[in-house]
DNA sequence: TTGTATGCGTTATCAT
DNA sequence: ATGATAACGCATACAA
């Protein structure tokens, strides 16, 4: 393997056009306003040359600006931070900006870890959707003025943009679904709430939904954990049991796509089926859903749109805007299928 | 937002310290070797007491190593990118380097953009996971003695370390099992091969397994493309035709997970039952797997293990290792199910 | 319009 | 053992 000559600097083109640095710097960066005609050409042709590009690193350095963007997500695994993550980098892409991905794996305390490393590149600002559990390292980035863009997940004490499903809109949408389908005896099973806004959110709203619906309708939300799936059988059972006795429909809301594969096990552990032994609709709409049992209702989400846009939110702080913080609320869409046939 | 203080450098450690910039430089890098025992205390005092951390652009501008690996895939929609893109950004983080993501989005022609990207950013290394349309940038970077590995795809013409599942192994593995199960009807359903070595190489695996049982299997490849359901349909039933008139079972090998679905999905629309009117083995096996139907048997890629070792060979290069261009081949794992009972 | 000189934050080479 | 200084690749204030 031949060890090739190394990469060209700026000295390099200006020597071969016969020029200075500056003015070759100027060619780069100022093009249009303060150029010789003669010498431009004569600048262009060694770039083309010796095949000469910038150094980011060095533009970064002495600029203050690296045109990188840090993106820390709580698990690379969850398919939702994956389509965010796609939206997300077509848009800096097309700004001109890499991201720099950092992974928690599900470990939240290194989410400092993270932050510090992202912002020792000097990232130029911060898409997160984490967990929130250390705000310090927080509350500093955005101290230094660092913009910061929050996807799906609020945290305490931080007032800045935030791109999200609007969680209110989804869980009344689901659950006026499963109601529409003649179930009135709602469960629904989230991963455990632990501050996390979003879960908080949808609890919230369906709990707002059960009591707008008076006594016709009742609902009870279960935490589920991996490891517990005897607890959430029990709660299905509970529920069927629940519904039984005043002859009622029973149905389950899932939070995430996690969740749903949960619930699917369950069912199917409790020889149920789904769509007729008890409803589902899960929030998250994946591509195995059509084919998992009589296919999985679903509340879509709009995950390339909240990518891009939160992407587009922090171009515009990164670019100097100044606005208030901003609430991005984006609508979910029903998919319905088998699970919640009446 | 109160813009706090810039980020501390090293002169004013040096300037809080009472020492010079050589001095904490010293106390960073070689602090065993050369030191004087108060003189460093007081530098690690200055050192927490503004919070230094120093600024790898800089460091990378001044040692020519940035510490950053760049990696690049052809989808991150697909999950098993994911999986590799896990394990590998696992490791390279345990080896104290940054991953910067670059995502194709199934345009191979940006190859040659993200490759160039992340190689102006002064990536020390690349993991590729690509189609390998683009052989010009990859070669540059080559003779520029910049280390690639290469994932599951190998490219013509670039003899670097190459990691991938054992196709052979797998291939056999899922036949051998569908034909212990009874099938004797093979269908490999893959993705148009159009020169990507993983297909290509289980096509001719396929062949070769069905060579070997000489009359008693027969066998055919189908490439299948999104658009071309209808044609799927088509080879399905034509496979079924055949397997009945000589009263045998068909059963289809999947390449991977998308190709699965599109499977499922056919095999649904026919009104056939997995396991019982067709046979599935795929390769990859999701999460999602052990729900579709009867449950999918798949052929499980030690996806974790194939991106830790593909950073750890990169890792070696980096390091300065320069032995001969290795290939790993780690083979796959049947996990049977439902889909293929006989 | 172009060139010279300086500094961005480090590390390494010289001195001392 | 420590300090002054140059250099990494680039952009800019200033001088010409």
């Amino acid at each position: 393997m031949t060890q090739s000559p190394a990469r060209s600097t700026i000295a390099d083109v200006a020597r071969h056009a016969g020029v200075s640095k500056a003015t070759v710097s100027r060619f780069l960066n100022h093009r249009d306003t303060l150029l010789s005609p003669g010498i431009a050409g004569r600048v262009e042709a060694a770039i083309a040359d010796l095949g000469y590009t910038p150094s980011p690193m060095a533009q970064a350095l002495k600029r203050g600006r690296s045109r990188l963007i840090g993106l820390v997500v709580a698990d690379i695994t969850n398919p939702y931070s994956v389509a965010v993550l796609r939206g997300a980098e077509q848009a800096c892409r097309e700004a001109g900006y890499l991201l720099m991905l950092f992974n928690l794996g599900n470990e939240g305390e290194r989410e400092s870890a993270g932050i510090h490393a992202l912002s020792s590149y000097r990232v130029e600002g911060f898409i997160l959707n984490t967990m929130g559990h250390d705000a310090g390292a927080l509350l500093e980035t955005a101290r230094q003025g660092k913009p910061i863009v929050l996807v799906d997940r609020l945290h305490q004490g931080l007032d800045v943009d935030f791109v999200s499903l609007d969680n209110r809109q989804a869980i009344y949408l689901g659950a006026r679904h499963l109601v529409d389908a003649a179930y009135r005896e709602l469960l629904l099973v989230t991963e455990p709430l632990g501050g996390v806004s979003s879960r908080l959110e949808r609890a919230r709203a369906f709990d707002a939904f059960v009591r707008e619906h008076g006594g016709a309708v009742s609902g009870q939300c279960f935490e589920s954990q991996a490891q517990g799936q005897d607890a959430l059988v029990a709660a299905l059972q509970a529920a069927r049991a629940r519904a039984q006795a005043r002859s009622a429909m029973p149905a389950v809301i899932s939070n995430n796509a996690v969740v749903t594969l949960r619930i699917v096990a369950a069912v199917a552990g409790l020889g149920w089926r789904l769509g007729r032994d008890i409803g589902l609709v899960g929030i998250d709409d994946t591509e195995w859903a059509p084919y998992v049992g009589p296919g999985i209702s679903t509340i879509s989400q709009p995950t390339d749109e909240l990518g891009r846009m939160a992407a587009q939110c922090l171009m515009q702080r990164v670019a100097g805007s100044n606005v208030p913080a901003r609430k991005a609320l984006l609508p979910g869409t029903l998919v319905a299928r088998g699970s919640s046939r009446q």
